[in-house]
DNA sequence: GCCAACGTTGGC
DNA sequence: GCCAACGTTGGC
């Protein structure tokens, strides 16, 4: 599958889109993912890439949002520190074993995309919904033009 | 709060 | 390298 777009998912309890709309710059490191897959996407992702933001593990699950990728990965500083529970004592500054890239904030959707709408969309096959513990998914072409056709017709 | 799915760890 | 135990995620 050729990647389109990304999906990044976030509690909206530890971090939402209205926390990454109020940070300076609007920007901020992805970091904390502790997962080899996701990891692996986090290190494929380039600079303009698009990523949906979605909220997870809340009342209403939903791709809320986006945003794009500013900066390449880079080993994830949280690993070295101690006192973050993402420290990794495994991880060296030589052999970092995580990484995370920097995205900025794009805009957030007056009304999202929950779940059950995505479903009856082809954005039900993709690893959003049949991976479901991935917390970074890629989308192919046709997952992008689904949602972006609900964008359009809706309050968006 | 429950429970299913699933990734990780550790003993052998 | 297998597999059971365990911890975490996430939808409901």
């Amino acid at each position: 599958m050729k990647i389109a777009a990304w999906v990044l998912k976030s509690e909206p309890d530890a971090f939402s889109i209205d926390d990454l709309m109020r940070l300076t710059q609007r920007t901020t490191l992805w970091d904390g993912v502790r997962n080899y897959q996701a990891r692996n996407y986090l290190c494929a992702m380039k600079i303009g890439d698009r990523a949906f933001f979605y909220h997870s593990a809340c009342a209403k699950p939903a791709i809320v949002g986006e945003a794009r990728v500013v900066k390449e990965a880079l080993a994830d500083p949280t690993q070295f520190d101690p006192e973050s529970k993402y420290f990794d004592a495994k991880s060296t500054q030589e052999k970092p074993r995580w990484f995370a890239p920097k995205v900025k904030f794009v805009k957030k959707y007056a009304v999202g995309l929950t779940r059950p709408v995505l479903d009856q969309t082809p954005v039900r096959t993709s690893q959003l919904f049949t991976h479901t513990r991935l917390s970074v998914v890629p989308l192919s072409a046709e997952h992008v033009r689904a949602i972006d056709a609900l964008l359009k017709d809706g309050s968006n």
